[in-house]
DNA sequence: ATGCTCTGAGTGACTAAATCACAGACGCCG
DNA sequence: CGGCGTCTGTGATTTAGTCACTCAGAGCAT
């Protein structure tokens, strides 16, 4: 039933009727499968898309060949990059990519100035997400600037383990993360597996001492 | 006269002359000393400040006591940063810091909605102002996390030296920019000088070949 | 099964940056 | 003039990033 997915957003969900009406008839249902490039760089996209499963992993590259993942976004969450970066006219090079199949549904331009016009809920709910993204990349810079790899590396593992304490990732997929070189990561591992506290195998790592890893994730 | 200070704004002096009125009726005239903090974590201002003279900068402090400056916003701009992450519970812990004496004009939240309520133009402008800051943001991820201290350091001083080619500014001051530690910022000077590219005195720095600096900043 | 090829991983040597622990140097003020 | 606080210089060491490779494993293809 179209509208149905209003109520995975909590802050939709209470939208008078007649709101969620508009937001029902204007929106586009979305599918997109595995890495597919949602936004980057050269093709702005043109309108607010709200995700109702999957991830999308928005990340930066340098000129040098490195990257860095900023964020993601996940069911219940918007996108904003794409609205945000096409009002202002300087070059980024962020660019947003789904991690999983993707469930979505697209707010056009002009429905979504509507709802921005009409409703002051709906004002909330996107300056809040704005918000959270400016916090992630608070976060991002904290991090980047001011801690030491090790620690966020074992961060970035307990972060992306399954319950059962493995993750499918390669090296570089974490260099990545953390936006370092591939042999950095590489050796931290090496030195971590030295330790005991976890397993390396091809393209798979099973964590076998997360107590130890999270204290150093939680060492000043 | 009230109101004078919206044709500052070229996207608000567009404003039908009700809207004007509008803004011009609730905004509160602010003036503050140099150095003073206008907002910090723990302690949210509840205004939104649109900043018609002097510059205001943003900065991040982490746990070892280093710092990054984030940005600068001038005149004609405003603050978001205060609004933002009110909204986001998230604790962040930027700080926005006077650099010289600021005129400003403060709308309360209660004038802000309406306007954002009432006005496309309003949100046009708030939203760019969003926009600019977080292409702000990913700037300084990606200076940070992929290019080097030497040609960082040749672009901040190309950028902070004012029409004479001097700039007041200790190492430590321009650590702080970088986020990176005074001892790194003196070694890169000392070489700078070494080429002849400037002269250093105690708080004061003379670009003596801004050419040769320029070539630096600009090198992959 | 043997080899081919591609991607992922390991490693040594070197450069850059950050950290630690100081020592000097300058400017100001009593 | 002497003292004091801030700013700057420097060596030694650790951590991170870069470069140039080699090696290993997995999937195909004869």
């Amino acid at each position: 039933m179209p509208g149905d997915w209003i109520q995975q957003f909590p802050d939709l969900a209470t939208l008078p009727p007649d709101e969620q009406q508009m937001l029902a008839k204007s929106a586009q249902a979305v599918s997109l499968p595995p890495q597919t490039t949602i936004f980057a760089p050269g093709q702005p996209a043109q309108s607010f898309m709200l995700l109702l499963e999957g991830t999308v992993r928005v990340q930066q590259a340098s000129a040098g060949g490195r990257e860095i993942v900023l964020y993601r976004i996940g069911g219940g969450e918007s996108c904003i990059m794409t609205t945000a970066c096409l009002l202002s006219q300087d070059t980024y090079n962020a660019e947003g990519i789904t991690e999983t199949a993707v469930e979505a549904v697209a707010l056009p331009r002009s429905a979504f100035d509507d709802m921005m016009a009409r409703s002051a809920q709906f004002r909330r709910f996107v300056f809040s997400d704005y918000s959270s993204r400016i916090t992630d990349l608070l976060q991002v810079v904290e991090e980047v600037a001011f801690e030491r790899i090790d620690k966020r590396l074992a961060q970035k593992l307990l972060e992306r383990a399954d319950s059962d304490g493995s993750l499918a990732a390669t090296h570089q997929d974490l260099a990545v993360e953390l936006g370092t070189a591939r042999e950095v990561v590489s050796r931290h591992l090496k030195e971590f597996q030295r330790r005991g506290w976890l397993t390396l195998t091809r393209g798979q790592i099973g964590l076998s001492d997360p107590p130890a890893l999270a204290r150093l994730a939680e060492a000043d």
